[in-house]
DNA sequence: AGGTTTGCTCACTTTCGGGTGAGTTATTGA
DNA sequence: TCAATAACTCACCCGAAAGTGAGCAAACCT
């Protein structure tokens, strides 16, 4: 019982796979929702607020970015420090130190692009 | 006219948009496909014919294998080598530079994910 | 003559993620 | 008193991605 997998989850790990699987594919669906990375860039560059976020990526609504927000959040991207609990709530977004290595990263994966857009 | 946007692609590619915006979206849509970094991982690794790559990963069917392949191929990550044309042919795909600069990368995003999987 | 192998493609269904509209809480300022 | 503000959440829809079933070409082996 319970060999249950959600689906959509990865299933290939088993014998034959090699070390790159499994978790190569979480990390990579963890990673590519759209807007998520911009997000996280723009916290890490001191844009701490909603609704400066908001301002920030005008063609990225409140709900989506209130989700990617707390996906954040619960990958522990960036902390969420409550200021001010009641409304107009004030509350600040951090990012640590897990979402600062990840951006390095992500950063290089932006020169690769970057450098082969031509080709 | 033709400001038709494809559904999908990135849109936030105006003024307030950050450096990292824009090309990191597309590069993250372009790699994160189920499957796709795996199957790139074992041609690399010297796994060069369809067959053998499906026995690689049981629970991969046929045709999702033939579409990454030829996603691969697409993206210049690949490059298809046709050795016998006519059935059973007889086909050898063989990473390119650029796809083994991309795996070098997302072998650091696989260590990153290691690192905090306890955490 | 018929089964096997190799490397796919097409059509279809199901599942998932992005996006939209509306609603909420409670305080401050006009 | 009423609008505005900050930071969300919920319910829904729709298009795209994932996965499934079937079929195909042509040579080789029995």
């Amino acid at each position: 019982m319970s060999s249950q997998l959600k689906p959509g989850t990865s299933n290939a790990c088993n014998i034959t796979a090699l070390s790159l699987a499994c978790e190569v594919n979480d990390v990579l669906r963890d990673i590519s929702p759209r807007w998520k990375m911009q997000v996280l860039h723009k916290v890490a560059s001191g844009t701490k607020q909603f609704s400066t976020l908001k301002h920030a990526f005008p063609s990225l609504s409140d709900q989506i970015l209130g989700k990617r927000l707390s996906e954040l959040v619960n990958d522990k991207l960036v902390d969420k420090i409550i200021l001010k609990e009641k409304a107009p709530k004030s509350i600040h977004y951090m990012i640590t130190d897990k979402g600062l290595e990840l951006l390095k990263i992500i950063d290089d994966l932006h020169k690769w692009g970057l450098k082969y857009l031509s080709a």
